[in-house]
Order: C-alpha cells, then sequence, then structure tokens
DNA sequence: GTTCAACTATCTACCGATAAATAGGTGTTG
DNA sequence: CAACACCTATTTATCGGTAGATAGTTGAAC
C-alpha cells in the first residue's frame, strides 16, 4: 500500500533486468497501478529515482557485508555468502547487479546517480581489502587493495557473462574456475 | 564517402559508448552528415543495423585472434596482446566491448541481435580454450573450457569496472592482480 | 529508362515533465 | 461542533521533444 515503496521495488527490477535508459514512469506506473504523473510526485526526475534506487542498493549491500562473519576460520563460508549473493540475481529472473548494468550506461547517467553508482564500487572492494587483510595479515595494503579489486571485477564479470547466456550453471563453473586458478580464496 | 560505411563506424561507437537502447537513427544520420532516412535506406530497422555491428565485430575479433600467434613458447605475449585488445576500447574514449555492452541490454535487443552478441562470446572461449589446450597439453578439455570461460569473464568485467572509474589504470592492476593471482597464462 | 542513393515530409508511439483539479485527512480556531 | 485552512497523494489532461519507421520525390549514374 505504501506507493512509493511500491515504485521503488518494480523499478528496481526493471533497471536490474533492462537498465537505466529502458526505464520509463508510465511502466512504472502501470506496474504499480498508478498513473505517471504520481511517480513523478515521489520522484520528481528520473535521475531522483535512479540516484533513491542506487543509494538503497548500496546501503543495503553495506548492510549485508556488515552482517557477514569475516573470521579467519570461516574465510571460505564468507566468500560463498558473498558470491552467492551476486548469484541470486541472475535466479532471480536473469537479473544483474542494479550498480553493474548502470555501469554501463555510465555516460548516460545523471551525475547524482552516477556518484551513487561509483560508491556501490567503493563499498564492495573496501569489504573485500578489508576480508583479506583480516585473513592474510602479511598481505600488503596495496596487494590487498589490488586483489579486492580483481575480485569484485571478475564477478560482476561472471554475472555479466552469465547472464548473457542466461544460465546460472555457467556463473557456478566460472566462479569454480576463479577459485581452481586462485583468484578467490 | 561511403555512407554505409559510415554509419556503421560511428554506430559502433556510439554503441560502444551508450549502449544499444539508446542508439538513435537521428544521431548517427548528424554525425554521418545525412538525413535519418537515409540511415533506414542502408539498414531498415534498427536490428538491422544492430545485427550488422555485432556480426561484424565478432568477425573482427575472429580475424585479429586468428592473427595472434598461439606457439606456447609466445604465450605469455599472445595473452597480453589478447588483454591489449579490451584495453584499446577504455583507450579510445573509455568505451565498451561491444558485445559486453549489449548483453548488458539482452533483454531488449531483437533475436537476431542477441545471436550474434552470443557468438561473440563463443568465438572468444573458444579461441581462449584452444590456447590454454595447446600450451598445456595435460589439461582436460572440461577444465580448459571452464578456465577460458572464465578468463573472458573476468576481463569483460575489468572493462566494466574500470570504464565506470574512468581510468585505464584500474584496468591494468585489475589484469595484474589476474596474473598474479594465477587467473591468466 | 532503370537503378541507386539520397532527400522531404510525415506518421504513430512513446518519452519525461508539468499544471491544475480532486479527494481525503489533519489540525486549528471561533 | 462546525468552519476553515492546510497538507498529502493522486488524478486528468497536456506539453514539447524524440523515437523508429514509411511513402513518395528527386537527381545522378550507367
Amino acid at each position: 500500500m505504501d506507493t512509493r515503496e511500491n515504485i521503488m521495488h518494480v523499478a528496481k527490477e526493471m533497471v536490474q533486468s533492462h537498465g537505466y535508459n529502458a526505464l520509463s514512469f508510465r511502466e512504472i506506473a502501470k506496474a504499480v497501478g498508478v498513473k505517471s504523473a504520481s511517480v513523478h510526485y515521489h520522484f520528481p526526475t528520473k535521475g531522483d529515482l535512479g540516484a533513491a534506487l542506487s543509494a538503497r542498493y548500496t546501503e543495503e549491500a553495506e548492510g549485508f557485508l556488515a552482517s557477514l562473519q569475516v573470521k579467519p576460520a570461516h574465510l571460505q563460508e564468507t566468500v560463498r555468502a558473498y558470491v552467492e549473493a551476486f548469484r541470486a540475481a541472475l535466479v532471480n529472473d536473469n537479473r544483474m547487479c542494479l550498480c553493474g548494468i548502470m555501469i554501463a550506461e555510465r555516460d548516460d547517467l545523471p551525475d547524482h546517480v552516477r556518484l551513487e553508482v561509483d560508491r556501490f564500487t567503493d563499498v564492495n572492494v573496501r569489504w573485500l581489502e578489508a576480508l583479506l587483510r583480516n585473513v592474510y595479515p602479511q598481505m600488503r595494503q596495496k596487494e590487498a587493495a589490488s586483489r579486492a579489486l580483481a575480485i569484485f571485477s571478475a564477478i560482476e564479470g561472471a554475472q555479466l557473462i552469465a547472464r548473457g547466456r542466461g544460465d546460472v550453471a555457467v556463473f557456478d563453473t566460472i566462479v569454480k574456475a576463479y577459485a581452481d586458478a586462485g583468484l578467490l580464496p
């Protein structure tokens, strides 16, 4: 019954499936069951909606990452839970990471949307970096940062390619190969 | 002076920068210096243009890959040349792999465009797989296929994330971390 | 004279956005 | 209690702009 929440919910799924450019106020309104002017009431411009979506997406990611155990003893479980979050998007109607798909459209994003999208990468890479340094205390800060960036990129790439195949098994195959090669802990 | 070639040239760059959805006949026409109806003369529908772009893109990739040395002795140079091709897109005005960005929009692509986009992944993965089996003859076929898929995904991911940062150095950092971790030969 | 390649002009559909009106709720005041 | 003011959420109706696409015309080449 909370229209604003419903708008954000359907808009998020639409972006994850079709991207920011393809997001339309009319389609959102139709899905929610209101008129497009009502969507504009809650989010005056498309940029406002996009920024709200990516901001919340990053906040939820922050909460999720904070909830994960980062004890060295549970390292593999932690990484598995992290990867599973990206896998879930594919399982859920072959969707992509909201910020991943928006990076592909970055040149068309309003400035404040792009800032929020960038923050998602920051949050993920910083968390991975902290995880690595927690588990491998001897690892230098620079190396941990590079490795964290590599892990994040690899997972985003796996999601992109698996989505192109429309097959979650492809994601699983790629992640296993990452682990076998030594990229993932 | 070849209008059709000019159309494909500017359209390719537009897709690499803004994606398929954002591609507009009017914008193409303006860039080429003709009217949009002329673009429709050469490519009756947007799907025809998209399919032609991705088909040629894949063909050029096939030619490029065939031209690379795959002798075990030059393995690292070969891989470096392969990665450099993806790097070049970023250097060239922060663009993305044409098929990578179109995968993100796959749900909105006409069927024949999607088929061509898929073929690009096939071509790359098959080439990487052959490279691996050539260099590591003892590697099983299944393992080589997984590894090839992982390498391709990782590079596409690196390109995506580096593009989000608008910084080629990020791409280089990620690729180096891939190599250090053992993902790249 | 036929073909090619471009043009002009226009169509319908959809985009984001806005103004103005409406209905319902809340609170204040006489 | 009733009247009024105000706020919120939504509607109707519409705007200018742009999308892809098409019909018909022109001019040049062969």
